[in-house]
DNA sequence: CTTTTGATGATACAGCCGTACCATCATCGT
DNA sequence: ACGATGATGGTACGGCTGTATCATCAAAAG
């Protein structure tokens, strides 16, 4: 037998290639001519790992938001050990904001396939439910767990909530992607709508009214 | 001089064919072959009458935002004569959830057209800065008008509030758009944040404190 | 009536796309 | 050493795309 490949790193390589050129000339631009030249391999290997388009695509989504999950990962580590449910909450919310090139990418690709999987049945079948939920899910079980601990106003419903950040940062994200709102713009209005959401006093003393006060969670993410 | 063809027309149609198409097959499957067939015209009319496909591609998204803003007006004149503040939040911001095949059709088309622009700088120039602009100008006012009819929670900061709202049902609607999220689900996620922008109860008597509590605005558009 | 000219039709062209086919190389098992 | 076989290169094919070219028709102006 000759030279053996380990075929899930090259398709990985190659996937890489393809959010790569995706993310700077647009996902509907992408030929496999130009993965290949990016890959620095030819179009016949591109073939071969990836017998069709399609799967390419599909592998590339996938691979994307795997990515994606390890940068929430890792900003939710940045934030300190055990940090505040506040602050996992921010970190969540923020990692999805296109601030730097990496999460522009991610977004404006994201974005791309959200796009064709309204006809694609194929690409609207795994991802864009599952990782959504998931996320759904964590943020409502942080502010859950921030209720517990009376981190919340009352009277709030975790889960409505922890949709509506969502969308919220995904819209805002989509206003810096396209250029119709600043990063930092971005960000200021999700630290305002989370400030309305967490207390803002520990549950302890003396209440000060107005005004704008410090917030709980630790480490602002980026920003 | 022979037969004269009113210009303007002739190119609503087409431009109507381009959005109809591509609402069905999404607009990255659209060829000028098919905005052709589709407006019942030859393919060399669509060019008689857009030069290029990147100018049909411009006009079609004028006209998709001009329909929009329409849809937009309508919704607010159906709720009535003078409607309370909150009645018109409601409507400007359930008018972008995409509830019925128009209104998908735009927020789907809207979406492409963003993440075009990311590369188009022509596609970018104009419509991505103006119309939600336009559109946080507006909700910006009605906030700051129920403030000062006394109809919003104290300490309110009504352009915050307003970029807030619009990301939020943006990022809903593409939610419902790619099929996570139910249409009524996304209604009653901006219902539950407007209930807590909007006081509740009149300002004179009694506070009943908890419980879910009649809203103030008027009719309910659509949901 | 003829000429001008806007509106339309048919079709050709060059280029790119995804895919398929065929050949070659290199290596490992025997 | 040799052949089986995985990995790769080169290239051609059919189809589709946007655009350009050429021709024709019809109506208004002289």
């Amino acid at each position: 037998m000759p030279k053996r490949v380990d075929h899930a790193e090259r398709r990985t390589e190659i996937a890489e290639a393809l959010v790569r050129v995706a993310g700077r000339r647009g996902l509907h631009a992408v030929g496999m001519r130009d993965v290949a030249a990016e890959a620095g391999v030819s179009l016949r290997l591109v073939q071969y790992y990836f017998e069709t388009k399609e799967k390419l695509l599909l592998f590339g989504l996938e691979h994307l938001a795997e990515r994606f999950g390890e940068r929430v990962a890792a900003r939710v580590r940045a934030a300190g050990d055990d940090p505040g449910p506040r602050a996992m909450v921010e970190a969540l919310l923020t990692a999805a904001l296109p601030v730097d090139e990496e999460s522009r990418t991610f977004h404006h690709l994201y974005t791309s396939y959200a796009v064709l999987s309204v006809h694609d049945r194929a690409l609207a079948a795994q991802p864009f439910i599952k990782n959504p939920d998931a996320a759904e899910d964590a943020v409502t079980e942080l502010l859950r767990q921030a209720q517990e601990a009376d981190l919340l106003e009352p009277g709030l419903d975790p889960r409505l909530e922890a949709v509506g950040l969502l969308a919220m940062s995904a819209g805002l994200g989509t206003g810096v992607l396209v250029g119709q709102r600043r990063p930092e713009s971005a960000a200021a209005v999700l630290q305002h709508h989370l400030d309305r959401i967490f207390r803002t006093t520990t549950p302890a003393p003396g209440q000060l009214p107005g005004g704008r006060r410090r917030r709980l969670g630790t480490a602002p993410p980026t920003r």
